[in-house]
DNA sequence: GCCGTTTTCGGCCCGACTGTTTTCAGTCG
């Protein structure tokens, strides 16, 4: 059993005991032990071995006898007596905004709902608003919270589904007899969520990578094996989450690899308007080829069918029938914006306030990516609970920049806060500080409930305050969680264009908000784009590569990415915009 | 569950918000 395998035990066992109504601090030792085993150097294997769990901080006696059972005998009796005590239903019904377990244990107790079906009928005949501790809010806050997980279905993050498609891609590759072999679907166009794998190889022979394919570590159940076509379940931990996804292989021949290539890589839409083109040209488009009863158009790559049909190369990004066939006609596709453009992060946390490391480590990090600038960016005062920053440490930890700044050499800090929004739309520092930064990210962290008109008037009011820069995480929404606040984003990004100001495109996987389709808006509308990872630890500042792909997805080309200029252009606009700026 | 210069029991887990209440339990970050 690996390290995450335990801990996803681990954290289970904490779950079941939370629906049990076990003491907090007893089911949290579990999550926190999950989490202790995940960043612990070294192999678990040995430390149990050598009787080195216990020196963990945070493992004692009970904990480390689960841990070597697990180890040792790949199960544990404990956690399986657990799961039979506890419907699984329970667990699914957590996964509901505003259900945590004791409201779960409650519906249990008293409505005997088990199941997810259970409860929703529960909620449309009223009877879980006539329940003590629930009303009609919670019912209706429920039944919204099932049709969001039902219209979202098991789609899963991109920085989950993309490394787990490329561990299955690279296996395929190596085995005998693949001549070429892609991810396609939306992995490939690079969506922010994906519903399922897609892998496409050409060869002369096809069984014996169907029968390898299924073998691969990663699969934990086949759901179809054909000549040519295999599905299975696959699942693999990337940075501590679990990734499970459907993933189909096709084989075709290599005469056929490009058309399929391009069928399967879609967008649906896209490839509707390819086919009509085809047949405008008396020709057909599928799967296998470019022909007509008399002739059949040989295409060695993607490339070759586009020029058939009178078009330029289409970036798989730009195929959603989103004006890339137009673009394309006209030869006014843009040069897409590529992740070595980007010459350095903003919006960035320290342990000043909400991150994991300093501010010396962070800057280091950026280094070692090969970026020129790293701006940091903790929280104002008024979000406690990150540990916002009071106006005495702003100016305390300016003084460390310039101390860390004189010492580093290939990297600058650059002065930034991120700048709450408050409820009337003004920000969280006075004027007189805000004017000390080099530039501010303004973003909404509160009252999430605001009416739409007044979400939207309040973020405008803090778009046109002159020390602003930059608006933060645009909606807040958090990927198959939480859709964001409700905003008018046309209005906002009006604001933004009137008053000079930049979007972000915040490139934490769960967010990427600014979502593309506006992004796309915001370029039409010349504000510039900046792609910031929101780091709160030196690993996550690649993650900006994540926000690369939405704005190749919103047709940005490099010019219109804010940090993809260098670092003296760089100081050079945020000293002319705060020049504008009153003291 | 874990931990201990407060050491074998009692604290650990903070604060805002929501929806339910009429003073607060539960959820969330």
């Amino acid at each position: 059993m690996t390290k995450d395998d335990v801990a996803d035990a681990l954290n289970e066992i904490g779950t079941l005991l939370e629906l049990k109504g076990e003491n907090a601090f007893r089911t949290n030792a579990y999550h926190n032990a999950a989490r202790l085993l995940q960043s612990l150097p070294g192999d678990l294997n040995q430390m149990v071995a050598e009787g080195k769990l216990e020196e963990v901080r945070g493992i004692g006696d009970a904990l480390a006898e689960k841990i070597t059972t697990l180890v040792t005998t790949g199960k544990l009796p404990y956690l399986e007596e657990l799961r039979a005590s506890v419907p699984e239903g329970l667990v699914q019904m957590l996964r509901l905004p505003g259900l945590g377990p004791k409201k779960v244990k409650a519906l249990h107790t008293n409505l005997q709902i088990d199941t997810i079906e259970k409860l929703k009928a529960a909620c449309e005949a009223g009877e879980v608003a006539k329940q003590k501790g629930f009303g009609a809010k919670t019912q209706q806050k429920i039944l919204d919270g099932l049709a969001f997980i039902d219209k979202v279905g098991h789609r899963v993050r991109i920085d989950l589904a993309l490394p787990l498609g490329l561990a299955l891609l690279e296996q395929v590759r190596a085995f005998p007899g693949v001549i070429r072999s892609e991810l396609c679907g939306s992995l490939r166009r690079r969506k922010e969520t994906t519903g399922d794998i897609d892998i496409l190889v050409s060869s002369a022979s096809p069984q014996p990578i169907m029968d390898a394919f299924v073998k691969i570590t990663e699969v934990v159940q086949v759901i179809a094996q054909g000549p040519t076509k295999s599905s299975v379940l696959a699942a693999m931990h990337v940075r501590g989450e679990k990734a499970t996804l459907q993933a189909d292989l096709r084989v075709v021949t290599d005469d056929q690899f490009p058309f399929a290539l391009h069928y399967f890589t879609g967008s649906k839409e896209h490839n509707i308007r390819m086919r009509q083109r085809a047949i405008d040209r008396g020709l057909t488009l599928n799967e296998y080829a470019l022909a007509n009863e008399t002739r059949s158009v040989p295409c060695k790559d993607e490339a070759d069918i586009f020029a058939a049909l009178g078009l330029p190369y289409i970036e798989p990004e730009l195929r959603e029938d989103t004006g890339e066939i137009e673009a394309g006609e006209q030869k006014t596709l843009p040069a897409l914006v590529k992740d070595s453009d980007i010459r350095g992060v903003f919006h960035n946390h320290t342990t000043a306030s909400d991150g994991t490391a300093s501010l010396e480590q962070m800057a280091l990090a950026t280094k070692a990516l090969g970026l020129e600038y790293f701006g940091v960016g903790d929280h104002s005062q008024s979000l406690t609970i990150a540990r916002g920053l009071p106006p005495g440490a702003v100016r305390k930890q300016w003084a460390e920049i310039d101390r860390v700044n004189a010492k580093l050499s290939g990297v600058r800090i650059i002065k930034g806060s991120e700048v709450d929004i408050l409820e009337d739309g003004s920000l969280d520092y006075d004027d007189e500080l805000l004017a000390g930064f080099d530039y501010v990210v303004a973003s909404v962290h509160s009252l999430f409930a605001m009416p739409e008109a007044e979400m939207t008037a309040r973020v405008c009011k803090a778009l046109a305050h002159p020390a602003v820069t930059m608006l933060g995480h645009a909606t807040g929404r958090l990927l198959l969680k939480r859709e964001g606040y409700k905003i008018n984003l046309e209005e906002v990004l009006k604001a933004a264009a009137k008053h000079g100001k930049m979007i972000e495109i915040n490139a934490q996987p769960s967010r990427l908000d600014l979502d593309w389709r506006y992004v796309k808006r915001a370029k039409a509308m010349g504000i510039p784009i900046v792609i910031n990872p929101d780091a709160h630890s030196p690993g996550e500042l690649g993650l900006y590569t994540f926000g690369v792909q939405v704005a190749r997805r919103g047709w940005l080309t490099k010019d219109d990415v804010f940090n993809t200029r260098s670092l003296p252009d760089v100081m050079k606009e945020l000293n002319r915009r705060k020049q504008k700026t009153p003291a």
